[in-house]
DNA sequence: ATCCTATCCGATCATTTGATCGATCGATGA
DNA sequence: TCATCGATCGATCAAATGATCGGATAGGAT
């Protein structure tokens, strides 16, 4: 009998006293006969020997192991998981829009001013909606990525429309198409003042809450038309997976320059890399664009749910 | 959804976060968007919805859920279960030895004098063997029960000579036989001065480490023809399953008064039961002597292996 | 035999955890 | 609409835990 299995033999029994019998470590002391920093040290070893095995039993464990998993990984602050829809009836999961109106509220629910950035998409969409009507007049919102359509129309719901009108606070949009029609067009329409004032106002946010576009032929880019049919297949020339505020991006998160790229009218990522990004996209389809954005180190922040996390952590990590 | 399952799935978070990710609760706070004793509070409902599950990965586990069964279960003030030895080459293992070498040790290694009492049994003798050498002539020895055969032989090796040998500590032996040849014999024998002397030593006692005894055909008192054929078969018949020093009992641990029992020598039981007596005995066969000892309330302590364990459990619980 | 070294052990202190209490918020009913 | 009850939440304090340090002890080499 080696000396260092007897260890192992203590170590097993202290460990069971204190954590499935649940006695403080005083009392093992005496039940095992050692000093209080003894067992201490018996269950140190306990623990770095892999003797002791916790399961949470719950349906969220797995979340939470890859939101571990992803969260170190790519050095996030935080990255939620929302457990996989049972009832797939829409794709996007009303859980993912609560965990990220969670987030949003941790912010919202300050006192003193705060300016939010938002992108837009579905998810940006659905979180504000879930938020709950708070009064907070003090805060700015504004908007990251332009909210017109290629015919000039404004969507009337757009996620700052929704914030501000929710919290009654100030609203900043963006009165521009993501993708601009032309080179020409994107630097006149930078060049108005209006819009310089919008993207100033978009520097000082402390976070921003936006999506994560996947390129491909069910892209919101594509679906509307924003760009072309030779576009997408430019950009999936160029392996383009995803994008950012309309900012193409490829497997590794490095930004691609195209001439999709040169009309895009959203403030340059690169100027936001000292806010705080938070990243809000859910499914399977979208996991290798989110993947990107977290390895292009783009995100400080992610909410996104079981399908897409079981992605990246299968093909990522 | 509803509003229960909500907060058990913030439990379900916190408890990854505290038992699998080792993280603080002021950390899982800021994480979760609670305050610190608002994550004790969903710690404190994870464990007691069983949402943690804690599996101690070693042999010893099994005899761990054992003991604190058994110590509950008859109030002990512990209970040293060894595993099952894998290879059985003798029928009472050596860690049973060593199991109760540790405890006899506790109460040894005291510098102030000491006054403890032993039964016979080969597990008690084993276990005296199994004591390393201590010098502590300040403390007494003392037999609970007769140490001479039949032929009026003294056993040279009685656990108590072992134990003054090792310690150099004084030795009271009973100069007696466990069961007197007739109750004239017994009272003429407790009439001696010396013998009285001795039994007042044992009353001092602090504690006693005991063996427990089967009765059947392998029973010691039968095999050292303390008892004869017959005399088993009244025992068997008065539902006698154990005995402590000699003193028969059934399978509830009531003490049975026959012929036998008018001529065991040994102190008796009742006056012991201000002291710790403290019971050594394993193997499956003596299980239903150690449940009736148990469940006679005559024990404080007890040191058994696995599948003695097992039985009380099963059968006794 | 003696000295050296390495390891282990226990006292002490900072941190973390658990529990209690008062306060606040929301709900319910008059 | 207001009052009251209940529940929940966070501040505070005691207990338990983890970590560091100095000292002791055992083993080994000279």
């Amino acid at each position: 009998m080696d000396k260092f299995d007897l260890k192992l033999d203590q170590a097993a029994r202290a460990a069971w006293l204190s954590y499935v019998g649940g006695r403080t470590q005083d009392e093992i002391a005496s039940q095992l006969g050692v000093s209080r920093p003894g067992v201490q040290r018996l269950l140190a070893l306990a623990r770095q020997e892999g003797l002791v095995k916790v399961h949470i039993d719950h349906p969220l464990s797995n979340c939470m192991v890859m939101s571990d998993a992803i969260l170190k990984a790519f050095d996030l602050e935080f990255c939620d998981i929302v457990p996989a829809d049972a009832q797939t009836t829409d794709n996007s999961s009303h859980y993912l829009a609560v965990a990220g109106a969670e987030r949003l509220s941790r912010y919202i629910d300050r006192n003193d001013p705060l300016t939010l950035s938002l992108g837009t998409g579905r998810s940006v969409r659905a979180t504000v909606e879930a938020l709950s009507r708070v009064e907070r007049p003090q805060h700015r919102f504004v908007s990251l990525v332009g909210n017109m359509a290629r015919d000039g129309s404004s969507n009337r719901y757009d996620g700052v429309m929704v914030l501000a009108d929710k919290t009654g606070g100030d609203r900043f949009l963006l009165p521009a198409p993501v993708v601009a029609g032309s080179v020409e067009e994107k630097h006149a329409l930078l060049g108005q003042r209006l819009i310089q004032a919008v993207a100033d106002v978009a520097k000082q946010a402390e976070a921003g809450f936006i999506g994560i576009g996947r390129i491909d032929r069910h892209a919101t880019l594509f679906q509307d038309h924003f760009i072309s049919e030779g576009e997408l297949e430019e950009l999936l020339e160029l392996e383009a997976v995803g994008e950012l505020l309309g900012w193409p991006m490829n497997q590794a998160g490095e930004l691609i320059d195209c001439s999709t790229s040169q009309r895009v009218t959203s403030l340059p990522l690169a100027m936001l890399r000292e806010q705080t990004l938070i990243g809000l996209a859910g499914g399977r389809d979208k996991g290798p664009a989110i993947l990107a954005s977290l390895r292009g180190g783009w995100l400080k922040g992610l909410v996104t749910d079981e399908h897409a996390a079981r992605y990246i952590v299968d093909a990522g990590l």
